[in-house]
DNA sequence: CATAGCCTGATTGTCGGACACTACGACTGT
DNA sequence: ACAGTCGTAGTGTCCGACAATCAGGCTATG
């Protein structure tokens, strides 16, 4: 017969005072921004040492759930999204994902990008992404800040969108994707000149409120990717050489 | 003009501790599985005291750079990939995303996933997909074994296209829309049929290695749900509504 | 009145020591 | 070889303490 064996955990103490303290935040009755009581009155107020009340507090804290500007101060927090690309991306960096899996997945999320902004994007968002344009156009040569810019590009788009969902799933892929320009620029160096077209390409379709036409665009840009990709033959080298330069 | 105000951040004992035994475990010279020295040992070894230690181990722990099957043993291990994806589906879920957003991006991500299958899938894989949508032929009418095992066979989809970066966006984006089946298979019964036909459409597609046709399949049924999802007139609704039900 | 600078107390990071309880590994007997 | 027993090391939790430092109020100054 199947005898169902539940997991049986332990409820460590400081596990069970994260747990409530968490479950508080989300419940709302502790609302981001609000200040929390010291340590010390936590620890009268759970009933236990401030040593347990600590380690209860770090793990909400590396979740996330609480903020630490300063050691004096412990504000509540909901997670934030780049809380979650820094961790996604550094997995992916140990897990080796090579440059043809983020492209596969890119050559979808930056059409759906464009396309989603095109329908969402306010005229003021559109000039926004005019003044990265220029700056691009402007860093022409300059290697890093070209990869910079071209990230925040992207990220401008797709924050325009307004989809949530496209946003946490890209954040981090788009990040490593275009971070590893850095090794393909060197060897087709004429690079600039097609990005800084193909983002103008991007940015016309967008203002005319033209969806296909910008997810045309924007398809396009992610594939002249591609060809560098190929030229450079890393199609399937890690997109990341050593893991190690994520150290938070 | 543009001043790099860098963080400066000040590092404390427990965070130092917790980044050397990270980095140790990246570079490699800590290989997974492997048993680590006991809190007093590593008190010892890096000169502070089993408190500070303590709180920087419960920061790996967090980060799922070691486990703790029991109080006794601590293994070195990697973040596995559903670490993050339970995290990133709190997030979502805390964020009150829409279906709507949830079903833009899905549109896109499981075409690709039923287009990666056809050219990666192996012979095993398929015949494993079969069985899984022999069982949701067997399971029509029970609501959670439906659900469970749609999303089971959107899962293995994915996975036999063996593109990791798009698994590790996927998933939790795919738990919480079929989650939300829950909420539509009622309103609409005949789904379950309609289901059925649709996931045998995408299996045949991938047997007989039609790329475009399997995508064309997946779309299609994604599109198919959104229908559903209009009909119960939950187009911008959140996805969850309580997000305390992820409760770790 | 608003602002800048100073001061003080409270709070944190870290330390050392302590105790009960439990699981791991060795020991024993069969 | 196996099951049962047992000692011990190691963990979870607690207590108390100290220096460094930051927050918030106080003062002085314009």
């Amino acid at each position: 017969m199947s005898l169902h064996a539940e997991p049986l955990k332990v409820n460590y103490a400081y596990q069970q005072i994260a747990d409530r303290i968490q479950e508080q935040i989300l419940e709302g009755s502790l609302k981001p921004g609000e200040k929390l009581p010291g340590e010390m009155e936590l620890a009268q107020m759970f009933g236990v040492t401030r040593s347990t009340v600590r380690e209860g507090l770090r793990q909400l804290e590396q979740d996330g759930f609480v903020f630490r500007p300063s050691p004096r101060r412990l504000e509540v927090r909901l997670p934030a999204a780049d809380q979650l690309s820094s961790r996604a991306g550094r997995a992916m960096a140990l897990m080796k994902v090579t440059f043809r899996e983020l492209w596969q997945v890119t050559m979808e999320t930056e059409p759906l990008a464009a396309k989603l902004a095109v329908q969402r994007a306010t005229e003021a968002e559109i000039a926004e992404l005019q003044c990265i344009h220029d700056r691009l156009v402007a860093a022409k040569g300059d290697l890093d800040r070209t990869v910079q810019l071209d990230t925040q590009f992207h990220s401008a788009i797709a924050e325009y969108g307004k989809n949530r969902v496209l946003n946490l799933a890209r954040e981090p892929i788009a990040l490593l994707l275009f971070q590893g320009l850095t090794q393909i620029v060197q060897p087709v160096p004429q690079s600039y000149a097609r990005q800084i077209t193909a983002h103008g390409n991007i940015l016309n379709a967008i203002r005319d409120r033209d969806a296909d036409l910008a997810s045309f665009w924007a398809r396009k840009h992610i594939q002249d990717f591609w060809r560098g990709v190929c030229i450079a033959g890393l199609e399937d080298a890690p997109a990341i050489k050593n893991p190690k330069s994520l150290t938070t």
